[in-house]
DNA sequence: TTAAATTGTGTCATTTCAACACTAAAAACA
DNA sequence: TGTTTTTAGTGTTGAAATGACACAATTTAA
């Protein structure tokens, strides 16, 4: 059967932006290609589509296959489409946006892909049009964190509150007021206290929160502003 | 050149979802299709990617084709790619987003697509995957209109402050405060007074506005929250 | 036991927001 | 002609949210 015989077959590919919070600054999950073309570059995690699989079921294939992982928090971000993107061969790319807990993943399968956590400060040159993937990645990370609650797909399933500060300092790089930022996080109602404290600390231990899940579920689209006013204008 | 032999080679339509606004309801345009396959059924406007068009080319022709525009404010909206989402042969569909104002179109060009404006209450049943492809637009344009600027895109290019309300109002399907609406837009500082009234009032002739587009670009990316709190929480 | 670092809670002035009352303009109609 | 009806435009007020800042508590190391 062909319905479209004049209409072109294209390559669609997959690729998956990946980041990780370290405690200190966001990371990329990066990989050095060990295969043509372009071998030796950095790059974005990826793959083809196949001929009978489901879109998300290849981002999640692929993500899978280099951490490990299977419940990652994934969104589907943007199609890449430029008729020259990939200089070998027509190829269409749906990027992923995907947040992982930096310590959850497979670091063997990460290591035998040729992956590194790179800081977003420090990223190489990405082949093809990766960069620009990259660019609208973080530009999706700060709109949405500050308007739902996907910081804690970066943090530990037991967090602290100074722990979230601090990547949302990270994201928006700048600094936050700790009082106004616990309260604003408090009041929110998601945060159930474990009723330990974080034992790392060498001063004062905090308390080790976990995400309420029903509240999770049921506040995701209601809109959060930890956005400070001062970036609303950008 | 074949650098990757054994990956599939996909077709990729284009879809559109086209809003419009005629004072009072919120429209889609549709089209009754007069080709095969599903000839004599409802669908969204589309076709498929060339095979050296750019993918954001391919909206603009495909959307140039139906309404004889040329600058119609268009986003990409998701990339639906199940597997079996056409029967006639695997395609992944890149569906875009688009606003117009609804006076400024084609109407000889929309006539002979077959298509027609229809009401968001009254749509048809539609083809394929179609219909999530709606849900997930208008899902969109709730959330997008409360944080961005793009109502302005429904009403035609001087518009009065009543006729962006009952705009906000068909978006959201709940009535709105007058007063401390009109005190918000006007807050925003992107309203410029023509100077003129709207004559077509029966009653007290409204103020006809344009956009700032300087400010506009500026702002666009500025949280605006017209959402009312009472929707927050859906 | 004192100092240094970090966490947790409180206060207060300002701003924002929602709810509501009043005035103004324009046409229809008595 | 002036009264009614409808819609547009502006003002007020109390409640809630926000940003700036002070102080107390905890923990380790000196």
């Amino acid at each position: 059967m062909n319905n479209y015989p004049q209409a072109a077959r294209i390559l669609v590919a997959i690729d998956c932006i990946i980041f990780g919070f370290d405690g200190k600054d966001i990371k990329l999950l990066l990989i050095k290609r060990n295969f043509d073309p372009e071998k030796g570059k950095w790059s974005l995690m990826g793959g083809f589509l196949d001929a009978n699989e489901d879109l998300n079921d290849g981002a999640v294939r692929i993500l899978n296959n280099l951490t490990g992982l299977k419940d990652i928090y994934v969104e589907q971000l943007e199609t890449f489409g430029k008729a020259g993107r990939d200089p070998g061969e027509r190829t269409v790319s749906v990027v992923f946006f995907a947040l992982i807990k930096i310590d959850d993943h497979d670091s063997e399968a990460v290591k035998s892909h040729n992956a590194s956590w790179i800081t977003l400060d420090s990223r190489p040159k990405l082949i093809f049009d990766h960069e620009q993937m990259v660019l609208r990645a973080i530009e999706h990370l700060k709109y949405n964190a500050a308007l739902h609650p996907i910081g804690f797909e970066l943090v530990p399933e037991r967090f602290t509150i100074p722990q979230l500060q601090k990547l949302y300092e990270a994201i928006y790089n700048i600094p936050i007021d700790r009082r106004n930022f616990s309260r604003k996080l408090l009041s929110t109602g998601l945060l159930i206290d474990t009723g330990y404290k974080n034992n790392n600390s060498t001063t004062k231990k905090a308390t080790l929160y976990k995400l309420d899940a029903e509240r999770y579920k049921a506040k995701f689209h209601s809109f959060w502003n930890f956005m400070p006013d001062s970036m609303k204008s950008q």
